[in-house]
DNA sequence: TGTTACATGTAAGCAGTTACATGATTTT
DNA sequence: AAAATCATGTAACTGCTTACATGTAACA
């Protein structure tokens, strides 16, 4: 494993997403941690997110590691930019990472967890909850669906950047990237049918 | 509003779902801190989980703040064991939070995210970690669908409980505690599907 | 007699959010 | 001239996990 960096001995079974989220990004283009805080928000918040006051500490710290190389520039006269880009240390650190099966934390989901004490409530009470659960995830599934054709189509800002340094690849990546969001379209979709039969019951059935 | 309690302001939107997974189950039947780490535990990782020492200094807050009564007593001759349960206000405090609206959290999913960069790796390694991604949300789905039948028949021990102190909502409880662990389970079922189309693509069409 | 289950806590650290803090550049 | 955007950081706090720490009671 040859683990040497200063630092620490990395035992415990981190999850360190945020970590190869910006590898990730990173290896598609150079970037400062305010490009990183401005793809994160846009996409329609995408696969992960996080705020500046994170991404600014952690880049810092995966230049430590070597994993990314930092280049101080300027924007205008005197505002001061740094460009970080990934190493091939970074490279490998990402590649190895992709492609090794990690075990997944259990999932928690708050709304499952409001769900299961309904039955606590009035029927006007779940309905109205219902109802706002289930525009949120017919929201999500439209947008998770129109990022997964953009995708498809290679017509998102990052992909066109990838597909120019390596047009090659270009179907299976383009394939590829928008089944990643298929696949949470998929989920919005079957958590809003969810909601909308439990909401027709309701309606259907008063009080059982 | 009168949130009078020592200790806080209680201003941001926070999350506080630990908080509301111990009220609702307390609300089913008084417990230790060590019965509800257990409850959590068992049902196959339930919808909401926490170590216990998470879990008893959040019961002593909860304590503080009205929310639950606690009382000392013993197991066998010497050892302590304090027994919590749910006040009024804890009860009234749970009622307002199962019946109101709240913004869901941004999805987060690890997976999607190691997912988006499987153009990177090669289709062996795809193979290997769609794979195992398969085969645990066909258990997960497994899972859920069986706690949920479970549950539509009342067989839980803690459907059990409150079935005993009110027995005339038995179908209204049973059927919703039971929606709840169908929309686990439907949704582990299309990630499960979607991974096993993605398969068939990729072994059936190498390299595109 | 040894192992497992019962039972309750504290301490250290990681991941993430909110708030604090500052300043340059571009656009309106 | 004012507002929005670009740009980089630190501090404080919450939620959660891992590790430390201790002891009783039941069971094989």
């Amino acid at each position: 494993m040859a683990w040497g960096g200063p630092g620490g001995a990395a035992t415990g079974p981190l999850t360190l997403s945020l970590k190869h989220a910006i590898l990730g990004v990173l290896e598609a283009s150079p970037m400062t941690g305010y490009d990183l805080k401005r793809f994160f928000d846009g996409s329609a918040e995408w696969l992960w997110s996080a705020k500046h006051s994170q991404i600014y500490p952690l880049l810092a710290s995966l230049e430590a590691e070597g994993l990314v190389s930092s280049e101080e520039g300027v924007r205008g006269e005197f505002q001061r930019r740094v460009v970080h880009s990934l190493t091939e240390a970074g490279r490998a650190e990402l590649l190895s990472w992709v492609g090794s099966v990690h075990p997944q934390p259990g999932e928690r989901d708050p709304f499952l967890l409001q769900a299961v004490f309904f039955d606590m409530v009035g029927d006007e009470e779940v309905r109205r909850v219902l109802t706002a659960y289930r525009d949120e995830q017919r929201e999500a599934y439209e947008a998770a669906r129109a990022h997964s054709l953009a995708l498809a189509a290679g017509e998102t800002p990052l992909i066109k950047e990838r597909l120019r340094v390596r047009p090659e690849e270009s179907g299976r990546m383009r394939s590829m990237k928008a089944r990643a969001f298929a696949a949470r379209a998929e989920v919005a979709r079957v958590r809003w049918q969810w909601a909308e039969e439990y909401l027709a019951d309701l309606t259907g059935d008063p009080t059982s």
